[in-house]
DNA sequence: GAATAATATAGGACAAGTCATATATATGAT
DNA sequence: ATCATATATATGACTTGTCCTATATTATTC
């Protein structure tokens, strides 16, 4: 379960209750990692059991008490376990390409429609990717320090390079279908 | 739910069994999606209640009776719907990410290692994208016209250049980090 | 002769993740 | 005055997908 290293990755900066972690991951890392509120919970809960971590309860008035998730030692282990060992090749699942693949039993017309979509999808994906930085910086001054935000910055930079690599890709394809170079059947 | 257009994505070319398609699937679109054998059969089984596709039932003897499934007119209207809509974009989940995101954490030399590996993994997987096309020529001559043949081509092709970016920039950063170009802390 | 692969379908148990909702209060906006 | 938003945690129901196993026979390989 990778969510628990995410997890322990940023305890491992500084303790953080369940509510925290929902704003720090959709702030730092949705562009790769996008975190259920609920799924959370019941990971940390888990990972109490596990002993990866533990709970310092901060009561609150008018405000349910907050749970501070502190990393442990046998934490810290497992972390460091995690990120020094290479992960099973993840097997990429797409439904975009599952439209690619049987865009042949469109007519042009419509498989340009589709891949102008595509385009224009993957144009606001490299806009709102300019927007991620400055919400990193909001949280970096006490999540990471410059080694750590720069490992940060580099997960950005490799999704703006790859999906700037697929546009440029799509829009090859585009002009090769207006010129009429793809097989009529 | 992908998995039932790009099962009716075959079936509009041919009739098949469970058995088949789990063939084919490895065969042709492995590489942006893996089908489950079981997953597959409980998947036809629903879209049979739904009259998606039709069952018949071609008895063999010192074999299991096979189960040979064909679109419905519901069924390609379905695929046709599908095929012309646009996808909501897909959130991205990306295990190593997360390790490249917390690789500050660890020294230059462990992260290193950890881009090295990663960096071969691509390397064996643009290798594994070299298969493909023997195994799509394999199926294409009663699966797809040259057109769809194309189309199918565009989905490695996409793949490939993915790839592809993403090694050159992996190569880069192990060069920045044996460079010394990475913050100490 | 024995083990394995190929043909063919199917179910149980489980893991991971999503969606909606419940609870409780305070503050700011319209 | 009402509505939305922020703070804070948690559960039920569900979907998608994985892993393992069962069943039954034939053909091939060691």
């Amino acid at each position: 379960m990778s969510l628990e290293y995410a997890i322990l990755g940023f305890l491992n900066q500084h303790p953080y209750s369940g509510y925290d972690l929902k704003k720090i991951f959709d702030a730092t890392v949705r562009h790769f990692w996008v975190a259920d509120q609920s799924q959370i919970y019941r990971t940390l809960s888990r990972m109490n059991e596990k002993d990866w971590v533990e709970i310092e309860l901060i009561p609150q008035e008018s405000r349910p008490d907050r749970k501070e998730y502190h990393i442990t030692q046998a934490g810290k282990d497992e972390l460091r376990r995690w990120l020094t060992t290479p992960l099973p090749p993840e097997p990429n699942r797409s439904a975009d390409m599952i439209q690619v693949f049987f865009a042949g039993q469109l007519s042009d017309e419509e498989a340009l429609l589709i891949f102008e979509r595509a385009a224009g999808q993957m144009r606001m994906g490299l806009a709102q990717y300019a927007q991620v930085p400055r919400n990193i910086e909001a949280y970096s001054d006490y999540t990471s320090s410059p080694r750590e935000f720069y490992f940060g910055m580099l997960t950005l930079d490799v999704g703006i390079h790859t999906l700037q690599a697929n546009l440029e890709f799509i829009e090859g394809l585009i002009e090769r279908i207006k010129n009429g170079e793809i097989p009529a059947e």
